[in-house]
DNA sequence: TTTTATCTGTAAATAATTTCACAATTTTTT
DNA sequence: AAAAAATTGTGAAATTATTTACAGATAAAA
């Protein structure tokens, strides 16, 4: 299968977003409107819905509610999705908190710590684990993504773990760049919002300058 | 000037991080170390430290602790920045307390929101004042990076708050695509952990499919 | 119904980023 | 002191991503 590139995917989970908001005020939605919604151009938004199989009507645009569900059909699991969270600092916290109910395909099931203060707990109605148990509960049931918002330290003997139970895709969040190799077959997200600070500081003292 | 790319420059954030670990362990590093703690490739490490106008010894490698510095030199700003948060919710609260005496060149100086509750405390040793404080604090605290990580509805008037007190960059966290005239000379950086979750569940079925 | 205006879908061109490949350099070995 | 081995720095090639440009389509106006 000639997979799709993931900026494509990043900015299709976008439109969607933008588009559940304009739905309430308008049927049809032209590519230059929906590139100004989301920061993009009116090309790049026709190239990337190329890939969906959906054809607007020329004059008249995309019609809202058939171009959500097809966005949806292509983005989103057949399924529900199982999802996991180790660490449940302030970081997990706040994710569990968001996510819980939001994304009808994916659901936070479990969570888990090593703190003893946090294990057998519910943070945001999500039931907390320790972490011994996390193997045994991804089989159980069927998680096949898991977040990392543990300490930095822990970040690869959790991914290991992770890997080693069956779970296909992880999200980390600490500043410890994970290396799976390809023939694992797991899909790897590397949330570095340390760089992001660190950015915005260069490019701050670069329009200083200016 | 011109500016090297957005990707080289993440890519020397994580770099730093990943070389004061190896500090304390060893005093040459090889691009092709580098690049395997840092998931990168040697060629591609060796090109991103052409940026910086430091030269390696062929069959010694990079000094660490000059690299270091040298890194240092060329992303930090040359005096301490201020920054801010607008909105100290769950997400809010955990960047505040993961990010203070972090990074010595960046200082959270002050947070706002609209909750009357937050308003007077200190979160994380980081005083909280009400969003209509916020002008005069940027101008007063000289604050030219802010932060926003309140709901996603604030999220275009906090925007146009921030650039008439003069802020020149904003990270934002929430979904709301923000549009800056390229004129306002002000670097956004949008962090969207919707899409990176979103982009997981795709990259999952298409994994599963093989 | 015919014309006009404007939007879509996509091929081709352009731009940006990464990888390749190798001369130059330096250390280590002999 | 010379040869061998290994790594750097970088031009050139390859790859990936975005933008341009326009034929074809269709709605709205005449
Ligand atoms: N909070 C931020 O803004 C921020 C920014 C950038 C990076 N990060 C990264 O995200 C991660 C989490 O951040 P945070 O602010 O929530 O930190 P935190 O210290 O509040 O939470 C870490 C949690 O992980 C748990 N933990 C530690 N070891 C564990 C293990 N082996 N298994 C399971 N749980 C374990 C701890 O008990 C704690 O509850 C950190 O690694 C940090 O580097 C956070
Ligand atoms: N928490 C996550 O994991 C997550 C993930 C993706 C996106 N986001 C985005 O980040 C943002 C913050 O997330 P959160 O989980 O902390 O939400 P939250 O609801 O816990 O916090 C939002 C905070 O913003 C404050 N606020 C509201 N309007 C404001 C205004 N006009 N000025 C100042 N403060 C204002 C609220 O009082 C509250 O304290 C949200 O917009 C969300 O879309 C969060």
């Amino acid at each position: 299968m000639n997979s799709v590139s993931q900026r494509t995917i990043e900015r299709l989970s976008l439109y969607r977003r933008r588009l559940m908001i304009e739905l309430a005020e308008m049927d049809y939605i032209f590519s230059h409107q929906l590139a100004k919604i989301s920061n993009s151009t009116a090309a790049q938004v026709r190239r990337d819905l190329m890939h969906l199989g959906y054809a607007g009507v020329p004059r008249k645009g995309y019609k809202i509610k058939d171009l959500i569900r097809c966005i949806s059909q292509f983005l989103d699991p057949a399924k529900i999705e199982n999802v996991v969270i180790v660490g449940v600092g302030n970081l997990g916290k706040a994710l569990l908190t968001f996510f819980t109910g939001r994304r009808p395909k994916l659901s936070l099931v479990a969570c888990f710590d090593i703190d003893e203060n946090k294990v057998g707990t519910d943070i945001a109605g999500v039931p907390c684990f320790h972490l011994n148990e996390m193997p045994q509960k991804i089989k159980e049931l069927k998680v096949n993504i898991g977040v990392i918002s543990s300490t930095e330290n822990a970040t690869k003997a959790i991914s290991e773990m992770m890997i080693a139970a069956g779970i296909k895709s992880i999200i980390n969040f600490t500043c410890f760049p994970l290396n799976i190799a390809d023939s694992e077959n797991v899909f790897l997200e590397q949330i570095d919002i340390t760089a992001s600070f660190e950015k915005a500081a260069y490019f701050t003292k670069l329009n200083l300058k200016k």
